[in-house]
DNA sequence: AGGAAGAACCATAACTGATA
DNA sequence: TATCAGTTATGGTTCTTCCT
């Protein structure tokens, strides 16, 4: 008995680009029962819907086991793996090169629901919450991501950030940030990997909102993020479970461009 | 005000079942 | 029997809601 479908499904043709990059089961013991897709199915519904785990309804595999295969596919890095992936097949399929060369730095607050875990006061925002620190691409496709409590400076989890991706895209040889980044970013960034980093400002002399080069580029990235309900807050005891939620909506966005619905 | 109950998440252990 | 997949149970944490 096939379910009805979700709106949160993955088509069979997007689901196969996504099934290469899953670990098999192992040749010894049980077989695997579950349908893989339905389990990733599950998972993009919770990310979509935003309901709880338990919330999953009845015609998805026991909540239990879906959240075993997300935390397991967190655990051995598969779904930064795959991420990483189709960003370079994405990029491809936009007639540019597979490695990235330049990125765009930012950082969001999210206010936090009552659960447990790390959190903090962002002064600025004025929230107590969690921060998002991303790097994302010229298309606006998320590169690397770091959650933490919404107290951390951006300059300093924007080390971190660009600390990673140093290794995980070593192509990078020009950055973007907001004035919001100081000085010492800049300097850290110059002395440690020779990377160009520019500080995209507004132009002098002009009133009210302005839309700046590369800038929006990354909020349209941000605004893709708080579209799936389980990010437009912070639900999660752990700031990582945050951050692969943040790939798999990235995921998502990218199956879709390459295989339309 | 203060306590009990429950919701929600995380982590882990113990258990059952299937296969070579 | 060893190994792995999936299920069930349990304890910890933090916060909300309800009751006295």
């Amino acid at each position: 008995m096939k379910r009805k479908t979700y709106p949160s499904d993955l088509t069979r043709k997007q689901f196969e680009r996504l099934e290469l990059f899953l670990p098999a089961g192992r040749p010894l013991g049980r077989p695997r029962s579950v349908d893989l897709y339905e389990v990733v199915c599950a998972i993009l519904y919770v990310l979509q819907n935003g309901c709880t785990w338990r919330g999953l309804p009845h015609d998805f595999p026991k909540w239990q086991t879906v959240y075993g295969y997300f935390r397991r596919f967190e655990h051995d890095g598969t779904w930064a793996a795959i991420n990483r992936v189709l960003v370079r097949k994405t990029r491809c399929a936009s007639g540019r090169s597979a490695e990235p060369s330049a990125a765009i730095l930012d950082a969001q607050s999210v206010r936090c629901s009552p659960q447990a875990g790390p959190r903090g006061r962002d002064a600025a925002k004025r929230l107590i919450g969690r921060k998002r620190h991303v790097l994302v691409d010229a298309l606006g496709l998320l590169l690397f991501v770091l959650v933490t409590s919404a107290n951390v400076q951006d300059h300093n989890g924007g080390r971190f950030v660009l600390n990673a991706a140093r290794h995980r895209f070593p192509r990078i040889e020009l950055v973007w940030v907001d004035r919001g980044y100081q000085a010492g970013l800049v300097r850290w960034v110059k002395a440690l990997c020779g990377w160009r980093i520019e500080v995209v400002r507004p132009v002098p002399g002009a009133r009210g909102f302005q839309v700046l080069p590369r800038r929006w580029v990354v909020e349209r990235s941000l605004a893709w993020l708080t579209r799936s309900r389980r990010l437009s807050r912070d639900f999660e005891g752990r700031p990582q479970t945050t951050e692969t939620w943040c790939y798999l909506a990235n995921i998502r966005l990218m199956l879709r461009r390459l295989d339309p619905c």
